[in-house]
DNA sequence: TACATATGTACGTTATATTGAACAATAACT
DNA sequence: AGTTATTGTTCAATATAACGTACATATGTA
């Protein structure tokens, strides 16, 4: 694995340099010694687990930043560009934004729920997180019903039975992020 | 880090048990020695990193599988749980929702800022996923800048230098989302 | 400039990660 | 029942992860 080793010894040296901190500095962060910093980042050493978490918590970072490589770029989008899906009724609306590819394990869309409207979804993999941008939403969780409100949100397992119910006056509007953490065996 | 060694013990042991792989056979698709494998699933190892990658990737999982922890059926958040972080004249508020855990590869925050305000963000990896809930934004990235409303979407590389504008008379609120990708292997 | 401090590198020691092989227990087959 | 194969456990040898310390170099200050 000296491709790992690389990355990680790449990834290390350039956060620590980029906080402008010194190999003494950052053991005292991390917990981990100088001497076994210094072998990281030069790739001559191949840490534990435990050494990593240490460092990735130390240094408040997620474990897998020391596994990233370089993306670049930026996407726009305008509302205007989105075209909704719509169910039967009209009541409830989706405008995909980020759609899943597979580098990227999530989609998120915003959807409209009309007065009145329930909608309820397929069981699928995955998680949902859902943000109520405004209004007021009733979402079913197994039978299980929460009451959402402006600014309130929900995250749960796409494999159990929910749906979402607008039961207020006015419209109700969320974003829903669809993650999904890993293909199952 | 005892706790760490112990939730790869029951995420390795429990994936390969779902599969009905031997340890030998497991031994086969990653390279690792059995008497390591038996280790680990005790818990009794504290694997490099260089081990546990050549296990996930024989057995075609993520890196970060192993370290996730059981998931709660849902959560819920009501918006008077969170606490606002801000900056230093306030205007720049950061509404935490779903914090950065190692088996969910993103967070999820809302941000409101106020009329006249300005925020540069540090340049950080992963990437930045923006979405305007209200009002008028102007996201500068490497001091281009871009203009966003009610319903528009940005997506960007977080090292990329990038401040966050209000020039509009009203608040503007949005979320944000960052993710942190798992490299391809 | 001289001196003090900070920083990174090199070194040797100890603990342990990792292995292959042997062993014990269990399951499957005849 | 006896035999063979499979599975997980144990053991000891080897390599190296990780450390504290010393040293070399760079930086900052008076």
């Amino acid at each position: 694995m000296e491709h790992l080793n690389k990355m990680i010894a790449s990834n290390l040296a350039g956060l620590r340099k980029s906080r402008g901190l010194s190999l003494d500095r950052t053991a005292e962060l991390t917990g981990v010694s100088k001497a076994m910093l210094a072998q990281i980042e030069k790739g001559k050493s191949n840490p534990t687990v435990s050494t990593l978490w240490k460092i990735a918590n130390g240094l408040q970072v997620s474990f897998s930043y020391f596994m990233k490589e370089d993306k670049v770029s930026f996407i726009k989008i305008n509302k205007e560009d989105i075209s909704a899906v719509e169910d039967e009724e009209g009541g409830y609306r989706v405008f995909p934004y980020f759609k899943f590819q597979p580098d990227r394990k999530f989609e998120i869309y915003t959807v409209e729920l009309e007065p009145g409207c329930v909608h309820g979804a397929k069981t699928h993999l995955g998680e949902e997180y859902l943000l109520v941008r405004d209004g007021a939403l009733t979402v079913s969780l197994d039978g299980e019903e929460h009451q959402l409100n402006t600014g309130d949100a929900l995250q749960f397992s796409g494999n159990t039975m929910h749906s979402y119910e607008n039961k207020a006056a006015n419209t109700a509007s969320f974003f829903l992020l669809m993650y999904y953490p890993e293909p199952e065996a």
